[in-house]
DNA sequence: CTGAAAGCGCTTACAG
DNA sequence: CTGAAAGCGCTTACAG
């Protein structure tokens, strides 16, 4: 019912690696048996086994990418944005969805890795440092750390397996600074934050960039309250509902999109009008987000520059056997001022 | 670097045969033994090497998913549900993204199915019928139609496979009916309509769909107004400016989320006020759609529904030899009310 | 209950 | 310039 390279083969009146090398455009075969081969093959419909080619060439011309959470936009479009640079460059992208689990994150590392399913990963890890993250780096497999960066302690060659991993990831530094400029500004002391889990490397991380960009803006570090999130939509409302309940605030900026409109439900419920009531930023875009009552003000991220940098990153780490260290990509987040900051009521 | 059955097999000083055999729960193997090579396998971290399986098998446990757009967060979150119930049934998903164009789909279908990196493939056609997807039907390939359907005309051979391809999509049917009561109750006379392309089957189909619900609720045939749109939220934002200066309907269904947005996006711009000015409903729905100023009324697809019925539906496929003609699935829409619709204005 | 051997469909040295 | 042969890492009849 398929067609394999034995049928063109026989069908061309030439051998097998004839074809193949026909095929592959190898100039050791006469322009006229290669252009009789490919015509037969395409005649035929022939395209190459994969697992075969796989198997004897020890490349899948696969990718797998390891996502947090696809149903969250941000991953979604990121995805596409992935899929469509490694396409170009011939590869086939195999999505998966952690969903912040890091059980589920260690088996498809260690079933798309060991078992030779893909000839690298880009992962948005879940949390600091799984079994399968460290057996996977020190097997010297091919593995970006895509959106969040991990923590590595220690000195061994494990741990220093893991501090090799090339990482891309965007820099919010300026983004935030005019953020924070923009709240003091208007006139805002006490500032909200619905940080990441801070059991991990990426939460650790905000937290301080935005204490930092706030303290630097002006506001003391007493003003500033952090609230847990875990990523998700309900976790910004929950964690939105403890800081209008205990602390008061007359900003709050959420560390990503769901938790920014459960951030946004959760000032709804209380009856607070924005940006009247309180100012709200968040993290990443949305071609929608100016379609919210009121539009958000975000810290976006540059997807198409993440997925290109993701895609250069890993190809490089496949063509490179010399396993020299690759800089790291991170490119700027850009800050959208909409209309859901305003001055504080009093 | 890598371990392989026969570094199993050395290990645990058996043959390859009973490495394998043991892995797979065979019971031809003394448990003793079964036992010992299980152990040794976890400790060396074996990973069956998948090129290898799939060439030996024939069957690669991946399946492909080919959607139009994954900036939607209709696919997006679709894709998720799809990859979570593979998961659990032991696949892994290919994940592809077609951007509307039928070369790229073809291209897709044909590496994928007829070069075996996937043993089936979940398909969002583009356009009704493309050679790639003739080519594949009619050489008994599993592919499951999603979310849109595809119309196929003669009685060839070619013809009738094309016919046998199973298809899930959502019943928008009772859905649709509510929110045409719901306009002709308000009042509404004159309806614009932003439909997908009139040149695919999906926007004929949808285009019956609407007009009917709403000529059964009692709006007259001669005031539908359909503009085409192409599932992007540009489209839906220029269908909707052409609805407003030439037709003037007091209130609009845009046949998806993104067309919806721009429908939204478009009235704003013209300073209409929702729902005022115009009332809106559109297709799909997301978490925060009900933060949208105003909230969007919407006919939402059942996502986790269709994504269960895909995958089951294909693996039926992949079980069944006999090429019995599988049951549609077509899980009903809900009609979701909000805000976007209001009596019409003078 | 276990092992030796064949073979899935390719690619690639190696001959000629 | 082309062909015969080996081998990638598995699984599975077939012996014993």
């Amino acid at each position: 019912m398929v067609v394999r390279l034995r049928d063109v083969a026989a069908a061309a009146g030439v051998s097998d690696a004839t074809v193949s090398l026909a095929l592959a455009g190898n100039p050791r075969i006469s322009a006229a048996t290669a252009q009789r081969v490919i015509a037969v093959a395409n005649e035929l419909g022939y395209r190459p086994n994969s697992a075969a080619r796989a198997l004897r060439t020890e490349s899948t011309r696969s990718l797998g990418l390891i996502v947090s959470d696809v149903a969250n936009p941000f991953f979604g479009e990121l995805a596409g944005a992935i899929e469509r640079q490694a396409a170009r460059e011939g590869y086939s992208v195999i999505l998966c969805n952690s969903d912040e689990d890091a059980d589920r994150q260690d088996d498809y590392l260690l079933n798309m890795l060991a078992g030779s399913q893909v000839d690298g990963v880009l992962l948005v890890p879940t949390s600091s440092t799984t079994p399968g993250l460290r057996a996977v780096a020190s097997s010297g497999a091919k593995v970006v750390l895509l959106d969040r960066p991990i923590t590595v302690s220690g000195n061994g060659t494990a741990a220093n397996s893991l501090r090799a991993l090339p990482s891309v990831s965007s820099d919010p530094g300026r983004a935030l600074a005019e953020a924070a400029e923009l709240l003091t500004t208007l006139g805002h002391e006490r500032i909200g934050v619905v940080s990441p889990p801070l059991d991990t490397p990426l939460g650790r991380v905000r937290r301080k960039q935005i204490r930092d960009a706030l303290v630097a803006a002006g506001v003391r570090s007493r003003d500033i309250f952090v609230e847990e999130g875990d990523f998700r939509l309900n976790s910004g409302y929950r964690a939105t509902t403890k800081l209008l309940e205990q602390r008061r605030p007359t900003a709050i900026i959420a560390a990503d999109g769901p938790m920014g409109v459960g951030a946004l439900k959760a000032l709804r419920a209380h009856g607070l009008r924005v940006p009247h009531d309180m100012s709200l930023i968040c993290f990443d875009d949305a071609p929608w987000f100016d379609l919210f009552d009121p539009p958000l003000t975000t810290i976006a991220q540059p997807i198409e520059e993440l997925a290109k940098s993701a895609v250069a990153t890993i190809l490089a780490l496949l063509r490179d056997e010399t396993g020299k260290q690759l800089p790291a990509a991170h490119p700027e987040c850009r800050f959208i001022r909409r209309s859901s900051c305003g001055v504080p009521a009093e």
